[in-house]
DNA sequence: TATCATATATCGTATTTGATATTTATGGAT
DNA sequence: ATCCATAAATATCAAATACGATATATGATA
């Protein structure tokens, strides 16, 4: 039996009267660094140098980074001794990355979600 | 019992590989028009007035957008006398406009998913 | 003080965006 | 053919924002 809890999705009006504010979100996201820490942070709470480890960019942009995050609501910080953890501070944030996730993932789609049809019959170039 | 099919997802590695890739998609996604072109394209094909009149931008900024999203390799178009008529071309662009449905339809984290919680216990200001 | 962790400042350059003007393409009427 | 209207694309300008790189400042601890 077919999952349709979702309803089948023709068009997407529901993005469209929130246009103005999900494309903030996504312009928040549109940055390889601010994307990995919103993926990092998704894995819970994480330290600057910690990000700045794994994610590889430069400390100052970093920072300039989290901050906007910041200022934008969809993170926040904490500080401990000489370290400040930063942590989601936006449900919606962590519900993009999950979503993303589905999007990308090959092996997601399976749990009676209609999105991914498994790109049959079409030439890997 | 709960939908274990797609696993948990503590951390959101798969975006952090293809972090430049996903990052240039949400950024031609990160502007209301474009965002809102992408959403109706999603129902089907649209003339350029069509969507003039839908979404409310000047027709020489949707242009473009449109030719933007054409460079990207994320519509197509078809001319069809006077009119040119856009497709949607990119199947990853279709399955995020299906995953930030979910990520946003209040209807949507019913089937299993383990993203939502529904807000339980927050004041709305 | 010195050192570590983070934040902020600044510079140069590139991109973005709304607004406006102009151009190209198509088809109808004369 | 010329003329005209419509549909869409392209051009240009100015203001704003973004980004990498580098320098400097702040804050905490020893």
């Amino acid at each position: 039996m077919i999952d349709r809890t979702s309803a089948p999705k023709p068009g997407a009006e529901i993005l469209e009267r929130r246009a103005d504010e999900i494309a903030a979100l996504l312009k928040a996201l549109s940055h390889p660094t601010r994307l990995m820490v919103a993926c990092e942070l998704k894995g819970g709470e994480r330290s600057v140098s910690a990000l700045e480890r794994t994610i590889g960019a430069a400390q100052p942009n970093l920072s300039r980074d989290l901050a906007r995050m910041r200022r934008e609501g969809l993170v926040s910080a904490r500080r401990q001794s000489k370290s400040v953890y930063y942590q989601l501070a936006d449900d919606r944030l962590g519900r993009v990355i999950d979503a993303l996730c589905d999007a990308f993932d090959p092996k997601a789609g399976v749990s009676g979600k209609n999105t991914v049809r498994k790109e049959m019959g079409k030439k890997k170039t």
